[in-house]
DNA sequence: CGTGCATTTGATAGCTATCAAAGAAGGTGG
DNA sequence: CCACCTTCTTTGATAGCTATCAAATGCACG
């Protein structure tokens, strides 16, 4: 696909994508995820064994990342808004960072579907609905957890009611106050919503409409 | 010391520091230590908490970002330096989520003390000679490991003869080979020093001197 | 409707955090 | 220069969490 000789400067129009990078065990880490608009830099060069593996149709546009800042030092406001980007990224990656570094399994699976949310999620009500592109393995690799653990903890967010789920890829987060709480953002929720207030000892969880 | 109202854009001209970020439970997370030459980047406004800590005497200039940016677009080299510097930051992130995620205590010792060679250690002969300017309890913190999981991967290496340390903060890194088969680098250390290959089942670490 | 893969669930082992206390290291004041 | 004191580090014992191993269930696709 991409040419793996040089840095490579890569953006993605549509859809959405993981960055992996290749550890020495054969295995594969999953850096981050991206999605429509998002501008990603592979610095083979310094770093090999980095790669982009879609999770859906994609469309992307790659560039050299050598000519490209070549000719981007003509206009510097190009630079900047390259410079913005990156500096984007990192924060993201140091917040991942953070997440790995000293938190739970459940303060990971919450802290990532609230990023989620903030980069895919589509409002319903006081909900947000959530359409995951990747793996349940995917979502364990990037968060330094297993498949089962994983799945362990959806199943528990989902039995307290504080996420629904519908199918491998539709999630819900009814109680966004919630899963903060659960993320280790802020130590109790203000306003319970009404799936937490209700069916945090017995109710079971509301099935989830599937949309049209 | 550096005003919070606004992004900032800090050069460590000597010295050595540690960027952390408040946590909601007010205890600290260290994000990366900083050295002679480093540019740190402090997005306040979009992540509030970030600060800047000297682990020892530093010197250090710090601008407002947005002030600095707008000059350095007239000046597209100066420009492109700080993307150059921002993807290097992002690229020592990365490296480090891929230590928090998926590797155990003793690959996360071993790969942090290479990180703190290539950064600041001496060639000793064969050997690297570290002065830590940061304490086991800043490691730990770092590398999402308690305190005293860091002395316990610390005694491990020195009874295995692959590092010697003398008082807190000088470490003399024996085997770089082996160092980095346990930081997971590699399957096989191909030559093993005199170091490890004498000390592995019995012998005691060889004391290390003080260098005057 | 059957097949294959992803997910879920269960039981157990291993690793690291936690709690507790002893032992160095460095700094201060006598 | 030495005794003392504070802080950091080291060491030990235990509990808790997550990985691992194993098997069942569910989902998508042909």
């Amino acid at each position: 696909m991409l040419p793996k000789d040089c840095d490579q400067l890569v953006f993605l129009a549509e859809g959405a994508s993981k960055l992996i990078v290749h550890m020495p065990d054969l295995s594969e880490q999953v850096l981050a995820f991206h999605f429509a608009g998002d501008m990603i830099y592979l610095p083979h060069h310094s770093q090999p064994g980095l790669g982009i593996i879609a999770l859906e149709d994609c469309r992307i546009i790659g560039f050299p990342a050598k000519d490209f800042l070549e000719i981007a030092e003509l206009e510097p406001s190009v630079l900047r808004t390259i410079l913005d980007r990156s500096l984007l990224a990192l924060q993201r990656s140091r917040n991942k960072a953070i997440r790995l570094g000293r938190k739970s399994a459940q303060e990971r699976i919450a802290d990532f579907l609230l990023a989620m949310a903030d980069r895919i999620g589509e409002p319903e009500g006081n909900a947000i609905r959530l359409i995951l592109p990747m793996s349940r393995r995917d979502i364990g690799n990037s968060l330094g957890l297993t498949i089962e653990t994983v799945s362990r903890q959806f199943t528990e967010l989902r039995d307290e009611g504080v996420v629904s789920t519908s199918g491998r890829s539709l999630v819900r987060l009814n109680c966004l106050g919630e899963l903060a709480v659960r993320a280790g953002h802020k130590h109790h929720a203000e306003e319970p919503c009404e799936f937490c207030a209700g069916s945090k000892n017995d109710l079971q969880p509301v099935a989830i409409a599937t949309a049209d």
